[in-house]
DNA sequence: CCATGTGAACCGGTTCACAGCT
DNA sequence: AGCTGTGAACCGGTTCACATGG
């Protein structure tokens, strides 16, 4: 089990489980099997023991699985058991909605910074922290750093011009996870001249991006209202 | 060219072809290519024409792709020719931000109503529009229908706990399409009983459904951060 | 007998090589 | 010569059938 080769899908498709299992958890559902559980998520009950089987093994041949053992194992599969400090760019409406969302200080994710570039809203208080400009998110990051914590996310709530800009900000003060709500591809910056033409730039190197979409999800709406038969409703998480 | 089978991945690109289309034309560059547009999505070549392939045939070859002529193919096979009437459920600060998110309300899409059931925000006007009562969504829908408009799409910004319950107000409403922002796995209503049990209920029938949920995006963001060698940089709208 | 776990088959999407047009 | 458009090859993810263990 090393590790490699593993579906992108699959990894949406345990963040789904995860939530069935605390839902059931939290009905006092303490057993389950893969049938249940591909019910609840839209997908075969192939998928769902094909996915966990990728991890280990975790049910019990003829019983089914145990809630409380497979919630546990998907939170510390997808890392959801360690702490996340995560900062905010652009505290737009969209920033402030994101920063408010009940569930998004869950598990072990805490914000701990918001930034932007507007002097109306530099000093304003949202939840526990006051915005701070932009240009001190560096400083930030260094400043968590020496006292033995981390960045390790950065939510892009920027409008789409700012986006990529905001992005390299980001990567440069070291921050390695960007979760991108603008609707832009964001491009990894690359070297120019030089015998390592086109080579990734030091600073994006183990870069992750993940991006949230919603007027891109509107659109394929559109498209998909227009021609329904190339869609059977189904659980996928498009973002 | 009967258009089936056609990869939802494959749609996804195409919505970002059309945005890079449209971030050209408004820099008044006229003229691209598979491998221009590719670099600009973060995918090969081939996939670009491939990807177009599957609707006709848009450049020259030789030449490439005139901007505004791939920009008009691609908004009407995406749908974005026509309008869309778009209603709110849910309009806390996420339903808020949605709403006067730029960019939301471009080419033919129009928001048309906004409903939630908090006493204290029904009656508040958001932008053009006034929050009205949840329950007189299916009157609202009737009375447009009757004034020979429509509501294609909802858009359901309520708390988890309520998607569900919302979603099968919407959809019995008339609702085609339902861009669901709550961390739920919507259930289409299914028949009991009788001689068609497991059967899709009528008001489910043609219903597509698209997710966005940054709350997954953030989760997978944690696992992707932890496992960089399962993940090389992409574009890829996960949501 | 039941439900998991898994090697193999299948299928669909991506990649490729090249034919075709300018 | 250059770049599109496309049938075919390839690869990876999903589906399947069944062996395994309770």
């Amino acid at each position: 089990m090393t590790l490699l080769n593993i579906p992108t899908a699959t990894i949406s498709r345990l963040v789904t489980y995860l939530r069935i299992l605390e839902k059931l958890e939290s009905a006092v559902v303490n057993r389950t099997s893969s049938k249940h559980l591909s019910d609840l998520a839209q997908v075969s009950a192939f998928q769902v023991r094909k996915d966990l089987a990728y991890f280990g093994r975790f049910g019990t041949r003829g019983m089914g699985y145990t809630v409380g053992v497979l919630k546990r194992e998907l939170r510390r599969i997808l890392g959801l058991t360690r702490p996340w400090n995560v900062v905010i760019l652009g505290m737009g409406r969209l920033g402030q909605a994101i920063a408010n969302y009940p569930g998004a200080s869950e598990y072990e994710f805490s914000f701990v910074g918001l930034f932007d570039v507007d002097p109306h809203k530099i000093g304003n208080g949202v939840r526990h922290l006051t915005i701070e400009p932009m240009d001190s998110l560096e400083g930030f990051v260094k400043r968590l750093k020496a006292q033995g914590e981390g960045v390790e996310m950065g939510f892009l709530a920027v409008p789409p011009d700012k986006a990529q800009e905001a992005a390299q900000i980001l990567v440069e003060a070291g921050v390695k996870g960007v979760l991108n709500f603008a609707p832009v591809v964001l491009q990894p910056r690359t070297l120019e001249g030089g015998g390592r033409e086109g080579e990734l730039a030091e600073e994006w190197k183990g870069v992750v991006v993940e991006n949230v979409d919603f007027l891109a999800g509107m659109k394929r709406l559109a498209f998909y209202i227009l021609n329904p038969n190339l869609k059977e409703l189904e659980m996928e998480v498009s973002v």
